[in-house]
RNA sequence: GGUCGGUUCGUCUAGGGGUUAGGACAUCAGGUUUUCAUCCUGGCAACAGGGGUUCGAUUCCCCUACCGACUACCA
């Protein structure tokens, strides 16, 4: 068997949408697994839709996610093949005139208004068999009026001819086999002289050809088609090295119906981006999973499982176990709704996974952003309280503000359920026990503070709450006395003395 | 409308002619943490419906329902 070499072949028309990051994941890990070549190929034959700026994202995209391909526009290549299919405009044109020359295609002068009348005019009007012999095109016109049309600059399109009645197979690595009738296929335009380039159907197959692509992996909404293609294949004389075809289940919205969109997001709460994307023309910002504090191994791990399964309990899987265990044999075949909630868990396993100082590095932009000059030593041991305490790298403030700024208010719940008259007494009582605990000692300071409560006859609960809520202005975070140790004897009094004032006020 | 595909806990899924239908997320309850979160333990929770085939169907076949994709000079 040939090389395995698979692509992965957007439209820059937009940000890379989730269900594509992972169908190019499947391709990369399938890749990978068989030791075969991954392309990225730029699908930009539609020039009215492309966006400035959008294949830049795709590939920062990749990079980020860490999804690597061996060729593709942004690879450098001695061969100086073009990756582009705007760059690869002259190719085509031959092979949509090998087609009209073997009679498999022909030329078409109806316009599009003239079609979209057509199709008002009759219900389910489709270009094919059953009526291409009532249109303006090569079939029913004679030779010298089309070469004349063509020749006053009549703007034509090349369609491919389907013969009807035929069963086409798709043999499919994941839908099994479906059987088509050619019938239902209408004469699909190839190739269109108005700007001289193909559409996708033919660049797709010339190109698929052209880069001996053994294995197509691509969405279901492709399924359709995909006997269209085939019969490309048969049309130009390939089909001996016709590629194989893996069709992905869709990825669903996470309630109602219908595909994930990027509206879905927006409603929800979640983004479908993996990097914060802004539309050049509406100038509408999407957020991304980097943006949102989503790492972006466990944003691999979730999109492999969602569709496909080891077929063991294991879920955790890094990218090398993945690149083994893989297979395209056991990813289902219907649609997977995509689940926000277990993306998070699959982030908070990948936090506890990296270790202190790994982690504090991606909590860098946030101090930063707000402003907080740190040491990276203290930075660490803060890292080490909280890590098993926050889902996305982003609840990093929330949970550790405290260590770098002095609280600026106090929960009020817990000042009305906790604080009685006397406490600020008692607290002071217990800022001078820490402060006398010289050198500090975190156990001692915690043990002499405890039998300070029960000598006094206090209530545990009540002087331990307040103690944390005057240090770090709510019942939340780690253990006291490690902050404690953390922010030092010094701060944690000064702290103390601006709670009892600060809640006087009250 | 037509063509094709799909349907197991709320969600992702395992399984497969005889199982207490398993796991994970979410959720609920206990425990730990004198806080919150984590963590641990446990609970709730599913084979879309109807016909066959069979001793026996969630599993195989057919039909129905529902869901989805496609049906462009877009990809």
């Amino acid at each position: 068997m040939s090389k395995v070499r698979v692509r992965f072949a957007p439209s820059p028309t937009g940000a890379l949408h989730i269900g594509g990051v992972r169908t190019a994941l499947y391709n990369y890990l399938f890749a990978k697994q068989n030791k075969g070549k991954f392309i990225l190929r730029i699908e930009d034959t539609d020039t009215t839709r492309f966006v400035p700026g959008a294949e830049q994202y795709i590939i920062d995209s990749f990079n980020w996610l860490g999804i690597t391909f061996d060729e593709g526009v942004h690879i450098p290549n001695d061969k100086n093949i073009a990756y582009r299919q705007s760059e690869r405009k002259s190719i085509y044109k031959q092979y949509a005139d090998y087609l009209l020359e073997h009679k498999l295609a022909y030329i078409a002068f109806d316009t599009p208004e003239e079609i979209e009348e057509k199709r008002k005019e009759v219900s389910n009007f489709q270009y094919d068999a059953s009526v291409r012999m009532q249109m303006k095109n090569s079939l029913t016109l004679t030779n010298e009026d089309v070469q004349q049309r063509i020749a006053s600059g009549e703007k034509y399109v090349i369609r491919i001819l389907i013969n009807p009645g035929k069963d086409i197979e798709v043999n499919d690595l994941i839908c099994g086999k479906v059987v088509i009738n050619s019938s239902i296929l209408d004469d699909k335009v190839l190739w269109k002289s108005s700007d001289g380039l193909p559409t996708y159907h033919l660049a797709n197959i010339v190109d698929d050809h052209l880069m001996a692509i053994t294995h197509v992996i691509r969405g279901a909404e492709w399924l359709p088609s995909a006997p269209l293609h085939i019969l490309l294949y048969q049309y130009l004389g390939w089909e001996d090295t016709m590629p194989q075809f893996a069709h992905l289940p869709l990825i669903l919205k996470p309630d109602g119906n219908g595909k994930l969109s990027k509206r879905d997001g927006e409603r929800l709460g979640f983004p479908v981006f993996p990097l914060q994307w802004k539309d050049p023309k509406t100038n509408e910002v999407s957020p991304g999973y980097k943006e949102k504090g989503f790492l972006p191994e466990a944003i691999i791990n979730f999109l492999a499982l969602l569709g496909w399964n080891p077929g063991t309990d294991q879920e955790i899987f890094s990218i090398d176990e993945l690149v083994k265990t893989f297979s395209l044999e056991r990813v289902n075949k219907s649609g997977a709704r995509f689940d926000y909630e277990k993306a998070k868990w699959f982030n908070h396993i990948y936090i506890q996974e990296k270790n202190n100082s790994e982690l504090a590095k991606l909590f860098h932009p946030i101090l930063l952003e707000k402003g907080i000059a740190f040491d990276e030593q203290y930075l660490q041991q803060v890292t080490g309280l909280i890590k098993e305490r926050i889902n996305l790298l982003n609840d990093f403030w929330d949970q550790a503000s405290f260590f770098f700024v002095r609280p600026t208010s106090y929960d009020e719940n817990v000042i009305k359920k906790r604080w009685k008259e006397d406490t600020p007494i008692h607290l002071n009582a217990i800022k001078q026990i820490i402060l006398d605990v010289d050198p500090f000692d975190k156990q001692q300071a915690h043990d002499k503070t405890a039998i300070y409560i029960t000598e006094h006859g206090l209530n545990m609960g009540q002087i331990m709450n307040c103690l944390r809520l005057s240090i770090v202005g709510a019942a939340k975070g780690p253990d006291l006395f490690d902050i404690i140790e953390l922010l030092g004897p010094t701060e944690t009094g000064t702290r103390i003395q601006f709670a009892i004032e600060a809640i006087k006020q009250l």
